[in-house]
DNA sequence: TATCTTTTGTAATAAAATTACGTAAATAAT
DNA sequence: ATTATTTACGTAATTTTATTACAAAAGATA
């Protein structure tokens, strides 16, 4: 793997450990951060194990040591997975809530990153490149996900549109034919209206490519489901940031079907970028 | 400032080092990652000074020594803003562009989070809690964003809607009303169509708000406007990250907005989201 | 030039981490 | 159920690493 994040290496591991390597796991991730500034001595007392413990305990993970492991652990946590109490509280001000929502968002798509699923990510480049056709499908945020993904994917000399009108998907999705894709992207997975829609698409054997979360009857239903899970935000003011890490999946999607496409495709692209300069005024100003 | 990159300064304080910190620094900035892996021995003999110097150096930073320095300069390496070589090539398969696209993404938002102006958002707010009336405008990819942002302030109980077409926006600028905010979102501010439009909207006496990049001509036309440095991507193979950063900006105005409202508003949200309960199904199934 | 301050290194000390080794616990084999 | 074998864990010794105390050198000030 490109980029492994120690803290989810750790919590995956988790279950792999014996009894006191468990007992240093656990100290670690209850404050990570302190961790990364306290002595062998004082995390095996805290973990209430010998300080060998601890040291076992790094080289398991593939550290040289304790003092490396920290340093791992201190990277981990920059834009890293979990830094808690990174939410937004009511007495926040501008200066703190600005960077709490960057924040967030960038540890989700630090998450993601190192979390997806290289070779489906390849499979629905195969199958995008194989389409006559693509139809990206959203309701809501997702709708305005699936509207960039037309603008971008556009490009590529290809027909595609996007719908955020059910009955329009539904009428499209019963009359597909071989060729086509159906790109459904859903935060939730659990929209009935998309899912049956789905169905309706799956009975007629249909491609059906699903943006979504872990095992919602959308992912489950659908010939390839790309799965991306960014926790529920339960706290009221905090943003929803699946559609942003939609997005940077749809662009990786984007790059690797160019790059598929080979380099006399370049042209191509270029072209329409230049389409675009006498609407807009130059640098010098006018 | 909020977050501090050692990196960035120890070469600020570069000028005021004396003899041997300076060269302890030059070693560190020389090859800042093999730093962290060093001891205080071998980074003191490549520096060509003594080990106490190198210690002497370390506090000068505000760090509790050695091993603390080290740590932070590891974190300061995540994440940051210098990373190089993270364009995409030719050659580059699914595992390799895959996470150069996330990291060039978060690279840009953690850039932004660093340099916006808390002021400006603030001001920006303040226009938004005044507001009788928001139209969010974009075209092509800015059109995404707009309609995003409609999808998320339409839940603050206020009239908002968004427009992607031209002589739409065009005859809503001309007969705006006091109250009225029009939320300009431009890639880059150059849009001769946007910008005649706003020009129309600013002759009428309207508030107009801009979400673009920094010196555009839409940027200096606005009242206010919200300045995204985001560089422009010379590699064709490279997406689009400003119209992220622009989704994140909109989820930080939607909190401030929330929380200027006060906690009695999170009911109102509550009830929003609950609507959409009947449209899904649930955890356990159906 | 004499005095004071700042900078730097040497050597001693302290702290921290690692290794070697032995015992205890758990698991497997009979 | 008992023994053998492996695995897990801690104690104590050792080594590595970092820090402190101190003094010499360099530089600044009068």
């Amino acid at each position: 793997m490109y980029y492994e994040n120690l803290i989810d290496v750790i919590t995956n591991g988790l279950a792999s450990l014996n009894k006191s390597e468990t007992k240093v796991a656990q100290a670690i991730l209850l404050d990570p951060e302190a961790a990364t500034r306290s002595s062998i001595a004082s995390l095996a007392k805290k973990a209430g194990v010998s300080e060998p413990s601890v040291n076992r305990f790094c080289k398991r993970f593939k550290t040289a040591g304790f003092p490396d492991f920290k340093i791992q652990l201190a990277k981990s946590l920059v834009s890293g997975v979990r830094f808690v109490n990174r939410n937004v509280d009511e007495g926040d001000q501008v200066d703190s809530y600005t960077p709490k929502i960057f924040d967030s968002t960038i540890n989700d798509l630090a998450r993601v990153r190192d979390n997806i699923s290289h070779k489906i990510v390849n499979d629905v480049v195969d199958q995008l490149i194989a389409a006559n056709r693509i139809y990206f499908f959203g309701l809501g945020t997702s709708g305005a996900v699936a509207r960039d993904a037309e603008n971008k994917f556009f490009r590529f000399n290809l027909p595609v549109s996007f719908h955020d009108d059910v009955l329009m998907m539904r009428m499209l999705a019963s009359t597909g034919s071989p060729g086509d894709v159906f790109f459904v992207i859903s935060h939730t997975g659990r929209t009935k209206e998309i899912v049956d829609i789905v169905q309706i698409a799956i009975n007629n054997g249909a491609m059906v490519v699903a943006l979504t979360s872990p095992k919602s009857p959308l992912a489950i239903l659908s010939s390839i489901s790309l799965e991306v899970d960014v926790p529920e935000n339960t706290d009221e003011y905090m943003a929803m940031t699946s559609r942003i890490v939609h997005l940077v999946i749809l662009d990786v999607l984007a790059t690797g079907f160019t790059l598929r496409r080979g380099p006399e495709f370049l042209t191509h692209l270029e072209k329409i970028k230049s389409s675009l300069k006498p609407t807009r005024y130059d640098q010098s100003g006018k």
